[in-house]
DNA sequence: AACTAGAATGTTGTCGGTAACATCGTTCTG
DNA sequence: CAGAACGATGTTACCGACAACATTCTAGTT
């Protein structure tokens, strides 16, 4: 039968250092292997006496099947590579946690690369080590223009999928939070009575941040408003902070729209020590409904974005290429406003 | 030579669809492929003009390591598998990001598998995937109780290592921050006139949160102070806030000592509502130092959490394990105190 | 009972590397 | 100058799975 002799000698033992193979179980269960790939793969056509013996000799080896080898053979691993810059953010680290839950549901590993920014050739390092580890597809989360660029410019050979907000594309469910919801945010302001707004920016190298600008400034027009400024930060509080710290007078703006809640945290703080109110005097509203927003001071009005469900919508998006299967499609909640009460109507000049 | 005929036909032209492997390197040298082997792997005595035509075709036909087939035949891998928690959360993120840097950098990848904290079998699905893909190591990161026990619960035949602030063990870099950190903050709230303190702790499941809990009820006890209560929350904002808000009547302290600053912003929210100003009726310190701690309002005391070093510290013992070498220190810097307006001087009676 | 179609199962080769062993040349020694 | 000794390179086997093809077995037909 097998040629494969049992090193240890012994045989009663349970103790084996090494895992059980497919070649091990056909032994015990008196069939050739290949049976046992037969059965594994989910053949029909066995023996009901025969399929009996092997899902005993399964279970008392306790098999796992290696994907290395299977991989190695039919080229087709169950891993997902997935590059991101700073995950530690909330916004991605949700968008991975997200795609990660969505992977390990398909039976697949989400290999993170997670992107030093401070290291310049860190996305050229990344993309040489993820091109090694011959992977079912490639994912891009959370980028910024330069590394979409890179990711775009690299040959997997397997199927990728960049899952940030393409700028063309109509219908793409990855613009929803700007197209839908930065509209409804603005409306919301000016329903309050606001007129002249400020929109604090996030880094220009983010097409997601581009996007809201872009979003933010279509729908001052549309609604007849006036933007009296466009500030830049960072995505972080502080750069928030110091948008509005750094200015030396503020706007005449009666509300702030920031693109995330990060950020109008800081905006929050600097516009206090002004001595403003908020919102009394200027409202902020934000965007992302971070956890922590509704428990700012004041809560902050801002716009819930379903970043898990981005994180899933990505992976089931790189599955149906990569099993050519249909897309099955993932419910991404549309973003929703939800009102707090860093917004207000606006002051009676 | 080689057994190996080009599919294409075509020779002239340089796109191929598939990595070029050693056998064609090899055929394209002249040489067989183990010497393109022994040039891969470094080894010294190749003739200078055989290195050389090595080297060429290697360089013409772009060649990549298939690391899946080198990972079948030597059992190791250059992957290394990261169980966690919630990585969204700040904390956690940036521990999987800094292990994640750390890993890229040593040339491995890090397999992140988040474990879903609704799916009660996720501990199992996850580990369950994890042994199957023949990983170079493990790592459990950020972990709660469950996860420890089941972690260690399995035989993953690699090394493996838990980054949890481990309990006992004395001189763990692990337990820095409760060891070191808290008695600094309760001797800072201390030096302020504070005696009464109250003590808002994470949940019991994490033994990170445990340990900062008694490392508070020791320092409480050797500066002679008094712990007027223990409050329980979830790590998150809304938690917190509800610990405080949930509460009949406040307990007479004149400090809140908050296990993370995500709770301390909920507390400092629930408090505000009650009408007390911070830091004047109440003084309000956090651990972390979140990016957005010295934005909120007002700007919180806390102690600053080397996360991300946290991460590379971890990857660094796993790989000192894997390879067998000496460990390579990865110096993570004490937590320190960090002072801000959220605490002040204990109210006069 | 002999024959045969088709189902069940076994055998061999393959994926891309690594390792052990085999072989071919050198150069050095006696 | 023969032969040892060693350095450089080639051959073959192997890791664990899958796939193609080969073979055996079973059941139905005449």
């Amino acid at each position: 039968m097998s040629t494969r002799a049992d090193p240890s000698g012994s045989s009663g033992v349970e103790t084996r250092a090494k895992a059980a193979t497919i070649y091990d179980v056909a032994q015990a269960a008196g069939v050739s292997h290949q049976t046992v790939s037969r059965f594994l793969r989910g053949f029909e056509g066995i023996r009901p006496a025969t399929r009996e013996r092997v899902v005993q000799a399964l279970d008392e080896l306790g098999y796992r099947p290696n994907l290395t080898a299977r991989s190695l053979k039919s080229g087709q691993s169950h891993r997902i590579g997935a590059l991101a810059h700073e995950i530690s953010q909330v916004g991605p680290g949700r968008i991975v946690e997200g795609a990660s839950i969505a992977a390990r549901e398909a039976g697949y590993v989400l290999d993170i690369v997670s992107l030093d920014t401070r290291n310049p050739r860190a996305i050229e390092e990344s993309l040489a080590l993820i091109t090694q580890h011959d992977l079912a597809g490639v994912l891009a989360l959370a980028v910024t223009d330069e590394m979409t660029k890179a990711f775009e410019a690299t040959a997997f050979g397997v199927p990728s999928y960049v899952a940030s907000e393409s700028e063309g594309v109509e219908d793409d469910p990855r613009g929803l939070l700007s197209k839908v919801g930065i509209p409804t945010l603005v409306a919301h302001l000016a329903g309050l009575g606001h007129r002249r707004l400020v929109h604090v920016a996030g880094p220009s190298m983010w097409s997601a941040s581009r996007n809201r600008t872009r979003a933010y400034e279509a729908a001052v027009e549309s609604l007849n408003l006036e933007s009296v400024g466009i500030l830049h930060g960072d995505w972080s509080a502080a750069s928030g902070y110091r948008a509005i710290a750094d200015l030396s007078a503020l706007p005449d703006a009666t509300a702030y729209l920031v693109a995330n809640d990060q950020m109008a945290l800081g905006v929050m703080l600097a516009l206090k020590e002004r001595g403003l109110r908020i919102p009394q005097d200027v409202s902020v509203v934000g965007v992302d409904d971070i956890p922590e927003a509704a428990y700012l001071d004041p809560p902050l009005t801002t716009l819930s974005n379903d970043f898990e469900g981005q994180g899933r919508a990505a992976v089931a998006q790189l599955l149906a290429r990569i099993e050519r299967t249909v897309l099955t499609p993932v419910a991404v909640p549309p973003p929703s406003l939800i009102v707090r009460r860093s917004s207000g109507p606006a002051p009676v000049r």
